[in-house]
DNA sequence: CTTCAACGATCAATATTTTCATTTTCTTCG
DNA sequence: CGAAGAAAATGAAAATATTGATCGTTGAAG
């Protein structure tokens, strides 16, 4: 899950950083407009955290752009005012929420968890991807109209790398979502090859296929 | 939720004892200075019942000890003497109540519970925590709306996952919390077992989890 | 006092997860 | 291109967890 904060405190960049890598999120900043609309144009983010006030230029254009480029990256608008206007405007122009500040790093991460559940998964509990697809309410996964059963680990290793679609997913990001944060970082990665390999057994009609990177990570291949 | 009863008078004891089990609390006992600090320097107890007048020490120099090992269990003093000096000096030490004797069981009760509401919920007599829902005064629990009941064993691991809440949980952590000092270390876990599976089941419709780490513990997972 | 249901422990059969040894694949660099 | 070394895949074994069945206890209801 990448997420990209545009703001221009430091101090508050920081703690919204550091709450949101302790969530195990990609966290990315942007301090001004430019770099901002830099960002954005480059990568794609699952959520981004846009303060209104920046120094050289307004949030709300960054909104406006972001929709005439048709991303549809989610959008929490974090702002100092919280006048029904503004909030109106925001959400008006296609933000998925509206955090007025201040507010607890906690209330943080539950809008953003709110809105990547919102857009992952359109609220339904259906999710398809090529040839698969999973009830998340009730675990079932079907191929080609086909029911496979995935155990807990291997289940959890798609769910991540589905949500990241086409991303690339580093092994330690794969092995703290998966695992947990306990795992030694000295140790070797056995036992995620091993849960890899059952995956792909479970998955050989399916039309996704779970990709290496050499060296890096892993790589969710659509068709 | 464990309690420690430090306490010489046999009769004491026994009617301290009987209330408390009756409330579902897991109960061990200390009946003189030396057992009572060797208890507290192994075990972890949510409150911790004292008796001032022991007769190999003074309750209070235990109470300095815990502090000074930085041990943060609950402590009510319990004792025959009401001087306010003594009051001052207990609660001056750190304990989070004064109780003098004679009292009622009732009182006791209420006490407890005041203290562990203090110290494990901010003071909160309901605990929220996904679509879960927890009165912890009549231990009754919501799961989106629905009530169930947990018995005993259920109840006192599921407040244990929560008040250590994103943090792993032993097993030896678990059964020493749940069950008390009587656990051989030598034993397989299979009580253990028991009972998760039928939290778990109880469970199945809320957001949280009950997630093993394999070869370690348990860890409460939200969402 | 008896009966019955809930509780909690134990055991055995399954299933899951990790580990290990080995083989294969990939990248780099001469 | 080809060899060497690192990373990844594989198969099988070992360790651990889950589940369902069973059974003695306990406590509440009648």
């Amino acid at each position: 899950m990448k997420i990209l904060i545009v703001e221009d405190e430091q101090e508050m960049l920081n703690n919204m950083r550091q709450s949101l890598e302790q969530e195990l999120y990609i966290v990315e900043a942007a301090s001004n407009f430019k770099s901002a609309t830099e960002k954005i144009g480059v990568y794609d983010y699952d959520c981004i955290l846009l303060d209104i006030g920046l120094p050289d230029g307004d949030g709300l254009e960054l909104l406006k752009y972001l929709k005439k480029q048709g991303k549809d990256d989610g959008v929490i608008i974090v702002s100092a005012k919280d006048s029904l206007d503004d909030r109106l405007k925001g959400l008006d122009l296609g933000a998925d929420d509206y955090l007025p500040k201040p507010f607890h790093m906690a209330e943080l991460n539950a809008r953003i968890k709110a809105v990547l559940r919102r857009r992952n998964f359109d609220g339904n509990t259906l999710v398809e991807i090529g040839n698969v697809l999973i009830d998340t309410e009730s675990r079932i996964i079907k191929i080609a109209d086909e029911k496979i059963i995935l155990n807990r680990k291997e289940y959890s290793i798609l769910m991540y790398l589905i949500a990241n679609k086409t991303r690339l997913v580093t092994k330690t990001a794969l092995a703290e979502h998966v695992w947990g944060d306990h795992i030694d970082q000295t140790d070797s990665f056995d036992f995620i090859y091993s849960q890899i390999k059952n995956l792909r057994k479970k998955m050989d009609k399916a039309t996704i296929t779970v990709e290496a990177v050499y060296g890096v990570g892993y790589k969710l291949e659509v068709e």
